[in-house]
DNA sequence: GCTTTTCGTTGACATTTGTCAACGGCATTT
DNA sequence: AAATGCCGTTGACAAATGTCAACGAAAAGC
C-alpha cells in the first residue's frame, strides 16, 4: 500500500530513502478509503490532511450562488488532493474534494507531515518539487484561461492528459476548461 | 537602495537579519533601472534574474497568434517579476516582461540567489513564504476566471487592488482580466 | 430484470463578449 | 503652438458561449 508512496517520493527528491525513513513515513500516512461521491474536503472545513491517491480519482470544486459546481482540479493515481490555502492558512475552504470512482488515499496530518519534513528530508524535497510543478501548471492554465478559445483550451487539455478524456465524464471536463458542457459538446463535433 | 528589500525580507522570514547577512544580501542584489517600455525578460529568452521592484510598475504578458497582449501579471513596489517556468527549468520563456513606468529594481542572477539560500536562512523561509502566497493567489485567479462573471471579476478585482486601478491603464486592467478594453468600458459604465 | 439516474447530444433562442471603426480628450514631444 | 500618440468611450454588428428543454443511450442501483 505505501509503496507507490514511496517510490514516487524518492522518484521526485531524485534520493532514495533508508528504511528508517520509510519507517517514518508508512507510519505518518494512513490508508483511507473513500466511496463514491464521499467528501474528502467540505466547503467551510479547514483541510487538516493531505492524501496521496493511490488509486482511484478525484475531483475539487467550487460552487457558486446559482448551485453550479465549477471544477478547478481533476486528480487521479499519484495526484495529491487538499486544498493549499485552507491547508496553510487554516482558514474555511471555499471547496469542495469528493471521490469520483472509489479511491484509495493515503493521508496525512498537517502537523504530521511538518515533522516528517524535519526527519525526511527527501520528503520536504519532494514537497518542494511539487510546489513548483503546481506553479508552473497554474501559471499555463491562467494563461491558457485569459488568452486562448474554448476550442484551443479543449484540444491543448486532450494533448496533454488524454488519460482524464477516458476517466472522467464531459461534462466534468468542460467544467475544468470554463465552458458548460453544450458547448464541449460542440467544440468536439467540429473537431472531426 | 536595499533597505527596502532587507526590511522586505525580515518582515516575511519573520526574523531579522545580522549585519553579516544584509552584507551578502546587499552585494548580491545589484540595482537596476529600466526606463519605460524597457523589456526586463522578452519572449524566447531563458529567465536568468528574478528582479525586486523597489520603486515603478511594471507587468508580465504572452502575445498571441494574432499579436495580442494578454496581461498575466501586473506588478508594483514590493513585488518580485520574472518567469519562474523558465527560471526552473531553464527553458525559453513565453512571457514577456517589461517596465510600465519607470522602474527601479533590485536583481538577482540564478546561482547567486541558490547561494543565498544557503548562507541567509531568513530568504529562504521568505522565498517559501512567496511561493506559498503565490500558489494562494493563482488558485484564487483561476477559479474566478472559470466560475466568475467578468463583471464579478472586475469588482472583485477593484475591492482587492484598488492600487491598481490608479497605476494602470484600463487596456492592461481588461487584459488580465481576461477581456477586452471595450468590455471592460461597457462593464464600467454599467456599475454607475 | 426492471427502474432510475447519469450522460452526451441537439435545436431554438438569449446573452455575453468580441470586432471594427470612429471620435474626442489628454498628455507628451517637437 | 502644432503634431503625434495613447487612452477611454461609443455604436453597429458579428461571433462565441450560455440557457433551457427534450431525447435516447448507457450505466448504476435495486
Amino acid at each position: 500500500m505505501h509503496e507507490t508512496l514511496l517510490q514516487y517520493i524518492s522518484q521526485y527528491a531524485k534520493s532514495s530513502l533508508t528504511d528508517e525513513e520509510k519507517g517514518l513515513v508508512s507510519t505518518a500516512f494512513l490508508p483511507k478509503k473513500l466511496r463514491k461521491k464521499q467528501y474528502f474536503l467540505q466547503e467551510g472545513g479547514v483541510c487538516k490532511h493531505f492524501g496521496f491517491i493511490v488509486h482511484g480519482a478525484m475531483r475539487q470544486y467550487s460552487v457558486d450562488e446559482k448551485g453550479i459546481e465549477h471544477v478547478v482540479q481533476l486528480a487521479t493515481e499519484n495526484w495529491w488532493v487538499g486544498d493549499r490555502e485552507s491547508y496553510l492558512m487554516l482558514t474555511p475552504s471555499l471547496y469542495n474534494i469528493d471521490a469520483w470512482e472509489e479511491t484509495n488515499l493515503l493521508i496525512v496530518e498537517r502537523a504530521d507531515l511538518l515533522n516528517l519534513f524535519q526527519e525526511v528530508p527527501a520528503l520536504a524535497l519532494m514537497a518542494r518539487e511539487m510546489d513548483n510543478r503546481n506553479a508552473m501548471a497554474s501559471q499555463r492554465r491562467l494563461n491558457a484561461a485569459i488568452s486562448f478559445s474554448a476550442e484551443k483550451r479543449y484540444s491543448d487539455f486532450a494533448k496533454d492528459h488524454p488519460e482524464f478524456l477516458q476517466r472522467f465524464p464531459q461534462h466534468l471536463i468542460a467544467s475544468y476548461l470554463g465552458i458548460t458542457k453544450e458547448t464541449l459538446s460542440r467544440i468536439r463535433k467540429q473537431l472531426m
